[in-house]
DNA sequence: GCGGATCAC
DNA sequence: AATGGTGATCCGC
């Protein structure tokens, strides 16, 4: 069978449709006409200096397949065994390696910068809307991605989409503000939170589940913030402007353990016990806890991921989003289930190009990523064949790494002041843990 | 090393 | 009329 020519035919339309055309893979926006919001798309970008470079682009990608496929064909079936003993190999050893210890949680908000500003101008509330300018806009709410309308695309296209569109211009030092109210909430339960941008934040909880178990419910009790309005009674919209202002004050002393509250302040007399939730101590509870306190912090929602490492709790965040959270619980077969029939695009950093050369190949899941493990170890670089296999088999890094730290931690003049060897210490200890308690799983 | 490509926010 | 700005990483030269 020659395979070779199809991708070169496919250039014309399909592959810039791959490029430019509707990237319906993120949440909200399942289910819509796809053809005619594709259509119109292309009517607008037709012929524009963007679409030739664009189609260039496509072409030097089509070229990289057309070479990796040259070289495919090349592959003797002694070479593609000889590979699979090689990986499988690997594979056991990374198997072994695998660490399911450690708690990892993302927490993504929801369609942030557009959530901010309907927050903030109720008006928008009901209306299809984006945040950004006519050259390009950075997020939608919901009801616009209904249209097709996205983030990375230009304003003037999303108004051919939904002519009633809303565009609001960016306000960063607002979002940067909220942000840091989100953070504040983030770093109790870890202080070395890792953040990505203002919307989106990853958190090692391990220590802080081992922590909790032994705390008294009151440390796990929370109030609801009566005087904000919620979700569905949001009619005031004076009193929840008023409580924007104020909130930010006394919102960190609510939490705090042995503050005396209700003296000064009698309209905080309705934090009473039946205004109150308490958490559990699971993975699950933490993360509910987490994003009831961002809730009623800034009337804004999150979605959260819990997996064991980094990869799959970023993927996980996206699965109930909005508003929902979900886990992966730390088993092997729980890994491999979650990863089953997902696409590779839904893995961080397999982006337009990689899925478009995997697909070239047959390869659209994960698990058909797995099962060309040794082809692919043949026809990609060595970091990028075993970021494949890593992927397939759900490995992900299951720390948090701070800026700088490992890189001055493994240079020997760095390695003598106290703190270093209390960390060193510390790290050592905890992989030694890691061993036992595996030995002991065996 | 450096520039280009890819990817993510 | 109009399709981001930036930083990180990897690859090939």
């Amino acid at each position: 069978m020659d395979h070779m020519k199809k991708v070169g035919s496919s250039s014309c339309n399909d592959g810039v449709l791959l490029r430019m055309g509707l990237n319906d893979n993120k949440a909200g926006m399942q289910g819509l006409d796809k053809e005619k919001i594709n259509k119109i798309i292309m009517e607008a970008t037709k012929g524009s200096r963007f679409y030739e470079n664009e189609l260039k682009k496509d072409q030097q990608v089509n070229q990289r397949i057309e070479k990796m496929m040259q070289l495919k064909e090349k592959i003797t079936t002694q070479q593609l065994l000889k590979a699979q003993l090689q990986v499988d190999k690997l594979v056991i050893e990374l198997e072994q390696s695998r660490n399911l210890s450690s708690t990892i949680v993302h927490i993504d908000m929801d369609a942030f910068y557009a959530a901010v500003e309907m927050r903030d101008n109720p008006e928008l509330k009901e209306k299809p809307i984006a945040v950004g300018s006519m050259s390009m806009l950075s997020t939608s709410n919901y009801h616009a991605r209904r249209f097709g309308v996205r983030a990375a695309m230009p304003g003037f296209i999303a108004k051919k989409l939904c002519p009633h569109l809303t565009i609001v211009p960016l306000n960063f030092e607002k979002y940067g503000k909220v942000s840091k109210e989100v953070r504040e909430i983030l770093t109790e339960y870890d202080p070395n939170f890792m953040p990505m941008g203002l919307d989106e934040a990853y958190l090692n909880i391990t220590e802080h589940l081992e922590e909790r178990l032994n705390w008294p419910e009151d440390k796990r009790r929370f109030f609801f913030n009566t005087e904000s309005a919620t979700e569905k009674d949001k009619d005031d919209i004076n009193m929840s402007a008023k409580c924007n202002e104020g909130g930010y004050s006394f919102s960190p002393v609510l939490f705090e353990d042995n503050t005396p509250l209700m003296d000064d302040h009698p309209e905080q007399r309705d934090r009473s016990v039946e205004n109150s939730v308490i958490f559990g101590t699971s993975a699950e509870e933490v993360v509910k806890e987490i994003r009831f306190r961002i809730e009623q912090k800034t009337q804004l929602t999150a979605s959260a991921g819990i997996a064991p490492n980094t990869m799959l709790a970023k993927m996980c965040s996206d699965r109930n989003k909005p508003n929902g959270q979900c886990r992966i619980a730390p088993e092997r077969q729980a890994v491999l289930d979650f990863l089953k029939d997902l696409p590779i695009r839904k893995v961080p950093g397999i982006g337009k190009v990689t899925e478009k050369m995997l697909k070239a190949l047959g390869i659209v899941t994960c698990s058909e990523l797995y099962q060309q493990r040794a082809l692919l170890s043949l026809l990609f670089s060595e970091s990028s064949w075993r970021n494949f296999l890593d992927i397939s088999l759900g490995l992900g890094s299951t720390h948090l790494e701070k800026d700088g730290e490992r890189k001055s931690m493994s240079t020997e003049s760095e390695i003598n002041t106290a703190e270093d060897q209390y960390n060193l210490c510390r790290e050592l200890c905890r992989d030694l843990a890691q061993e036992l308690q595996k030995e002991r799983l065996k």
